[in-house]
RNA sequence: GCCGAGGUGGCGGAAUUGGCAGACGCGUAUGACUCAAAAUCAUAUGACCAUUUUGGUCAUGAGGGUUCAAAUCCCUCCCUCGGCACCA
């Protein structure tokens, strides 16, 4: 790509102007516009060194964007501007993530159906964003709802339904009432709908569900090699929670019948006391004894009315025997058979050997109901009484031949001995991927009573959302889509014959799943991405947003992400390498914002008053990226503060040195000799600042870049404006560039004589060997208390500091001398 | 309950191979400018004690330990935030 000049009309400068942040921004955003942003345009040459930097796409909701987008944003943008003047070529793309609930809810609540709402949500998000300065190449700007984007979701989702990783089966669904659809275990949190709070109701439903299950164990290993916060992979290990055991089968006493547990701690089993089933387990009706059937029958009625989360409310056991025994195969020892709601038909067997005495949820069920406790593993040879429940490891007791063993040597033997099978399960649960809402991607299948699912032909897609005057949800588990007869009804592709489409629409992380590969190839008409781009590019450097979507969007990402790996369209085997998380930014009173408690800042207020800039710096200087910070709208006038400055500092400057006129100020010679000294030791000051605010942006550490920053402001202001150096001020601009563009670009072109716009612009290096000073100080402490320093020469001997600083400390010496510590260049301790 | 992150002035925060605690900024006080206010600039600003000055003591959630020296390392405990929560 050429190289632009600058052709902006320069300000005729006469005398000092002020700081007019509005016009500048202006001014800059409109230069920076031309050619569709053409200065923000990544290039796919190879030969270059690519950069892949992305933020979370924002979903454009009406309230427009939020201070936290601009958190995150900002410090994208900074590496961006940074890593393009280090000589990289950086793709920095922006798009719109627009279906699903919230831009409906607001369609709904306005009447405007979503298709009008969405590009005016859109238009001002996108207003805002160049409000601010942020460097995207907007050549490459998506949006999940353009059905030239959704085809390529839909063809995705045809590829899994090819490969048997899309299926359709009855099962027990998460059901929000009050948005009227179903929804994933991921977006369940506390039993709440993670969207409007209300809520969610257990249903029996036939769904669409993606097999996330069948990539468990690669989502879960590959979390090695990415540079994630711990806590994210923490997160998503204990969601696709890998548990190893083993299956262990018990005989029902009298019948010819098995119960398979599933355990964890196999070596436990001489312990058995009772094995309990989850009401839900479909050996129970053949299993109960004639006697109590109606009591159990009556009990299994009352758990199920239970949703989930009101089972796990109820912490208080419950239970009923079944009036049958199992045996032991441990021991044959005879044990009865319960039932109770703590037990899980989801997970494992459905079916659990109790150890009350090495579990604390058994022996709670044990003491309730009376039922023996028996310990088998002892923390100690030596101790008498065992704690119950004893969960740790220790000496076997209790268990026959392997008595005095190891409880984890004797793991592997007693499974053995048992007959039990190496068995794995996952908390992780298959995807369920339907909505029964209007606003999402309509599922490309066609259902035909004779030859049941037919998916779409590629050539088909995409299927294009009819629009709907009546886009209420029905609450009759079944899209509004279902209520447009013409749509729904069409041809069978296979037999010809009467059928119906789809009516279920996707859940609105479908288009998030793989937004990211759409800007390397956004116009591609032939497939979703070139093969030779997404090599280019991919994996994504640097990935940053919020950490709310750590079990959501970067889990089914990575899932998609993996099955086009086995596909053959991507080479990574993971989408985004780095990932950080921004701190959310919370109200002045240090709570989450939020519309009913009225603490929302809105960035356009603070745009108007005080400038994108000095936005962009307040942000990045509120506190470390990562960390939860709260907003104090008086510390935006600090960042404003030093805006102005360096304003004034520079034009003043420039001005000052055209029109020789020297500040004449009255000086003794002290004062004289002092600023002989600060002026020699600039140089050094400005070496150390290129070094700090390097390694800082590096490192993500904006804030203290930023004090840096106007430390070095501080030193530069010291001087007469005439005497500073103008490299002082080229490396104050460019540094700052990154942070503050609009001030900075138009402090270089106008004032500095730049010749190129400052993301062509080197950036600043330094010279390790300048910062080495000659001149070191010196700590003199007495009993490690700091009585005195000492300015010396680099590297002088520890008689030699001895000798200077005793005369120092004199007044503190009122005893012998112990001992003294001395580390070269920085103490000295004088003990007694 | 389990797991993770954290606790430093009036406030946001800085300082991590252990080496001058409080950088930078906000706020506050006093002064300059002004008829006045705002803005701006200058100086001061952890707490306490003492003072004409030099000064002294205490301080990084609490208590203990290691060390010449601890915000930083170790032990015990308290609190805040986030995640998971009968997953056998």
């Amino acid at each position: 790509m050429p190289q632009r000049k600058i052709k902006t009309k320069k300000t005729k400068i006469t005398s000092q102007p002020k700081y007019s942040f509005s016009q500048i921004e202006k001014k800059w955003q409109k230069e920076w516009a031309k050619n569709n942003y053409e200065i923000f345009h990544a290039s796919d040459n190879p030969k270059k060194k690519h950069l892949y930097i992305l933020d979370m796409f924002p979903y454009p909701s009406g309230e427009g964007l939020h201070v936290g987008h601009v958190e995150g944003y900002t410090a994208s943008d900074i590496l961006s501007r940074y890593y393009r003047m280090n000589g990289w070529e950086v793709l920095h793309p922006m798009g719109w993530d627009a279906f699903g609930l919230p831009a409906e809810n607001y369609a709904l609540k306005t009447k405007i159906p979503p298709q009008k709402t969405v590009p005016k949500n859109i238009n001002r998000f996108r207003e805002q964003l160049r409000s601010l300065g942020f460097s995207y190449d907007w050549q490459r700007e998506i949006n999940t709802t353009d059905p030239d984007y959704y085809r390529w979701t839909q063809w995705i989702f045809l590829k899994l339904y090819e490969k048997g990783l899309a299926y359709e089966e009855e099962v027990p669904v998460n059901w929000c009432d009050n948005c009227k659809t179903v929804l994933s275990n991921e977006e369940v949190q506390e039993g709440k709908c993670e969207r409007c709070q209300s809520p969610v109701q257990r249903k029996h439903l036939r769904q669409w569900l993606l097999k996330i299950t069948a990539y468990a164990d690669r989502l879960l290993d590959d979390l090695n090699f990415i540079d994630w916060p711990e806590r994210v992979k923490l997160m998503q290990r204990n969601w696709i929670g890998r548990s190893e055991g083993v299956e262990i089968e018990f005989k029902i006493d009298g019948l010819n019948e098995y119960l398979k547990v599933f355990t964890t701690r196999p070596e436990t089993i001489f312990g058995v006391t009772y094995l309990v089933l989850a009401p839900e387990h479909p050996l129970i009706k053949t299993l109960v004894s004639q006697d109590r059937k109606t009591e159990v029958e009556r009990y299994i009625n009352e758990a199920l009315n239970y949703s989930d989360f009101e089972r796990q409310l109820n912490k208080e056991k419950s239970g009923i025997f079944l009036g049958i025994y199992a045996i032991n195969p441990a021991n044959r020892q005879k044990i009865p058979v319960w039932v109770s709601d703590y037990v899980l038909m989801n997970y494992g067997t459905g079916a659990v050997m109790a150890v009350p005495s090495h579990d604390k949820r058994d022996f709670e069920f044990a003491k309730k109901f009376n039922l023996p406790t028996k310990p088998v593993i002892s923390p100690d040879k030596n101790l008498k009484e065992i704690p119950e429940p004893y969960e740790g490891e220790g000496i076997m007791i209790n268990s026959g031949p392997f008595n005095g063993l190891p409880s984890k040597k004797a793991k592997e033997k007693i499974a053995f001995y048992v007959g039990g099978k190496k068995a794995v399960y996952y908390k992780l649960r298959d995807w369920i991927f339907s909505r029964q809402r209007y606003w999402g991607e309509p599922i490309p299948i066609i259902k035909c009573e004779k030859c049941g699912n037919v998916p779409l032909k590629e050539k088909d897609l995409p299927l294009k959302l009819p629009p709907l005057e009546k886009f209420q949800p029905t609450g009759k588990n079944e899209s509004p889509l279902a209520d447009i007869a013409s749509w729904v009804n069409i041809q069978c592709p296979k037999c010809g014959g009467p059928a119906k489409r789809e009516t279920n629409t996707m859940p609105q992380w479908a288009g998030s799943c793989w937004y990211y590969l759409r800007y390397l190839d956004p116009k591609n008409k032939k497939f979703l991405v070139d093969f030779k781009k997404q090599k280019t590019w991919l994996p994504v450097n640097l990935y940053i947003g919020g950490v709310e979507h750590a079990v959501l969007h970067l889990l089914y990402a990575r899932f998609w992400h993996k099955f086009l790996y086995d596909l053959g369209i991507v080479s990574s085997k993971e989408p985004f390498f780095k990932l950080i998380n921004q701190g959310t930014i919370l109200g002045e009173d240090g709570e989450k914002m939020s519309k009913s408690r009225g603490n929302v800042v809105s960035p356009d207020e603070v745009i108007k008053k005080y400038g994108a800039d000095a936005l962009r710096m307040y942000e990045m200087f509120l506190g470390p990226l990562t960390s939860a910070k709260s907003w104090q709208t008086n510390g935006v006038i600090g960042v404003y503060r030093f805006l102005n400055r360096v304003w004034d500092l520079v034009t003043g400057s420039v001005l000052a040195k055209k029109e020789k006129k020297s500040e004449k100020i009255k000086m003794t010679k002290e004062s004289q000799e002092k600023l002989k000294e600060l002026i020699n030791h600039l140089e050094i000051t400005r070496q150390r600042t290129i070094k700090k605010v390097t390694e800082d942006i590096e490192h993500f550490r904006f804030n203290t870049a930023i004090s840096t920053l106007m430390e070095y402001l501080n030193h530069l202001e010291e001087i007469p404006k005439e005497k500073i150096d103008k490299k002082h001020l080229e490396t104050l601009i460019l540094l700052l560039s990154p942070f503050a563009p609009h001030l900075c670009e138009e402090l270089a072109s106008s004032y500095l004589g730049f010749k190129k716009p400052l993301l062509k612009t080197k950036w600043p290096t330094y010279k390790p060997d300048v910062l080495k000073e000659n001149q070191i100080v010196i700590v003199v402490q007495v009993n490690g208390k700091t009585r005195a320093t000492l300015k010396v020469t680099k590297g002088l001997s520890q008689k030699e500091v001895e000798k200077q600083s005793l005369p120092l400390i004199k007044k503190y010496l009122n005893q012998k001398i112990k001992r003294i510590v001395f580390v070269p260049d920085k103490i000295i301790n004088f003990v007694f």
